[in-house]
DNA sequence: TATGAATGAGGCTTCATTCAT
DNA sequence: AATGAATGAAGCCTCATTCAT
């Protein structure tokens, strides 16, 4: 009988540190043996689990989109108009702010580590999922949400570059602004499904 | 007798080169080595113009940036209507998205690279040096410029992580009708000043 | 109630599994995990039949020398003459090269691998048993034997390092020639031999 | 202008200094730290001459060949006959039998450690020019070159396993035997051309 | 200025071995 | 007896940087 280990458990954890620290200062900065130290193990121990140090990566991606996903489906707003889904969105957006902000930049870094397509592959899965899911909590879809998750992914990467530079609460009105203009355009203030522009 | 070269020619040339590597893999798989190599320079004359690497990644966002904003500033459409000013943006915008993403995502590597505020602070510069050439090719300003600023960083981020999934004559039928919405909810057509928002 | 597996047995699957391993790559590249998963049991399993790598290159080759020194032994035509002995001996040969060279690679490999006169006790006393086995199936002893058993070790040398350089049929023919040529010096019986080198 | 350091002797240096190691306890106890520190240069250097271990290895194969047959071919015996010759190779023998038998114990070892030819094309090579070297001092050549060579090979072999194992003097006499008698065979003690076998 | 040899810390990864179960 | 998780030293190699010329 082995030692007993929940190996799943134990990998999660291992993914937990690993994201961090990639959080922190990036991939290349996260080395397999700040890695190790951060979750308490030594370094062979990481590579019990994992094979190399793109694949954790891997891992963590896939990790966190899952966890990610279901914890946003958890609290969806099922049948709210969509100027309260904004709101709901936006409330998201300030919880998760820095968690948001990490996954972004890492996603970029990783994208551009390997021309090999091994690396993105996981990288555009994951943005589909993340883009699938606020076109979920929005109840929008068609161009309307591509330009929604468009403005999404730029307040996370302006805020990013310039903490000062975004002011989240005046976005936010700017969309609940960009909704009621396209709605109205379309005929009254439509409850949950409208795409406008097309 | 000194050999004939213009100091910041060379230096210039060097920024280039980084830039191209930089560009490609990103900051950390540009190697002093690589770098000196694609200037066509030795490792030892690579010092004798950057005391190290980083100084090369800050000299090289302040003279593209500098570079940048005269490229754009030469060619502002000073007098044209805002939908007209929305279609240069686009057009420059399309003529370059390699370019501004290689830029972006430099921006946000750096940016992480160092806690110390050193390094970041020259990514902010830069950062604001663009966001005001927008405002001004736009002919928009206050809450409106922010706005079309964040969603210009989203697109590219975007495109970047998704090479199928923004399509950039969506996204500006997109904002020119946002821009008519506004402008018409302001009373007509306005020519090149509007704050809409606020 | 422990589960009924034969000690020995199991050890000869791992003595087995090793050498198949060893044969291939070489000492260094066969490590415990594989030689583990090669004989289907885990690395700590492993340790309960042999407390240390190179206690099983020891074991292994007690086992190996004994096996074959039983086999010759087994099929020794004990009263045929010289040349039939001579061709009983290449038929061995050609029948065992594969193996018969990673032995000696091994062995070679063995040797250099600890200075300490800990493994190089059982490689010699490996190879004696060999050269007294061949001693046995010519039916020669002294110098010649000797001289035979030197050869028969160069063949596998050289087939090793250049399988299209030597040609066995040719050392047999060359073997009998010299066979033929000594016998007839000392003026003893040479039967139906074959013809010399010529 | 660079630091005044001769490449080429840099060069060989190291590579004697890996000979050095890889004679002693094999390719893979020689760690590239080992081979840089009996060089007296750091790690790093190692890699300014050599662009990984197994091209040293390769490096050192081509060089050894180079300077023993030039060294060889320097004191050829021109115009003796063959059983000087015979004396002149095994006194070659003598004096160079550690570095020989390192030199074969390593030709094996490389062999083996890649199934791709890459490392095994220079070892040929290697091999053929020495079967070719020997063959000149012997002044024999077809397959009796070819036996004396297989023979060469096992002597080297035998003393590497078993330092009390063979008698060089008596090895010299039985192959001045074997030369006599297959001399005899044709005719007459031919002088310094005689391929014997054919 | 310019060259390129040299340094040495540190990165990823492997591996024999131990140990809790 | 058996399992497989864990250790940590050590291997190969890279890289920013320095220095003799």
């Amino acid at each position: 009988m082995p030692k007993i280990v929940d190996h799943d458990k134990q990998r999660e954890a291992l993914l937990d540190a690993s994201f961090r620290l990639f959080a922190e200062g990036g991939y290349d900065a996260a080395t397999m043996r700040k890695i190790a130290a951060a979750a308490g193990v030594s370094t062979g121990a990481l590579y019990h689990y994992f094979p190399d140090k793109p694949s954790i990566l891997a891992a963590m991606f896939d990790l966190l989109t899952r966890r990610d996903i279901a914890r946003v489906q958890g609290q969806l707003p099922l049948e709210a108009p969509v100027p309260a889904r904004i709101a709901a969105l936006f409330a998201f957006l300030r919880e998760n702010v820095e968690y948001l902000r990490a996954l972004l930049s890492l996603a970029l870094e990783v994208y551009r580590h390997e021309p090999g397509s091994a690396s993105r592959a996981y990288v555009q899965t994951a943005l589909r999922s993340y883009r699938t899911a606020m076109a979920d909590i929005l109840g929008v879809d068609g161009t309307l949400a591509e330009m929604a998750f468009t403005f999404l992914l730029g307040s996370l990467t302006y805020g990013t570059l310039d903490p000062d530079g975004l002011d989240l609460a005046q976005a936010e009105t700017f969309v609940q602004g960009v909704w009621t203009r396209f709605a109205a355009a379309q005929g009254g203030p439509v409850p949950a499904s409208g795409s406008a522009a097309g």
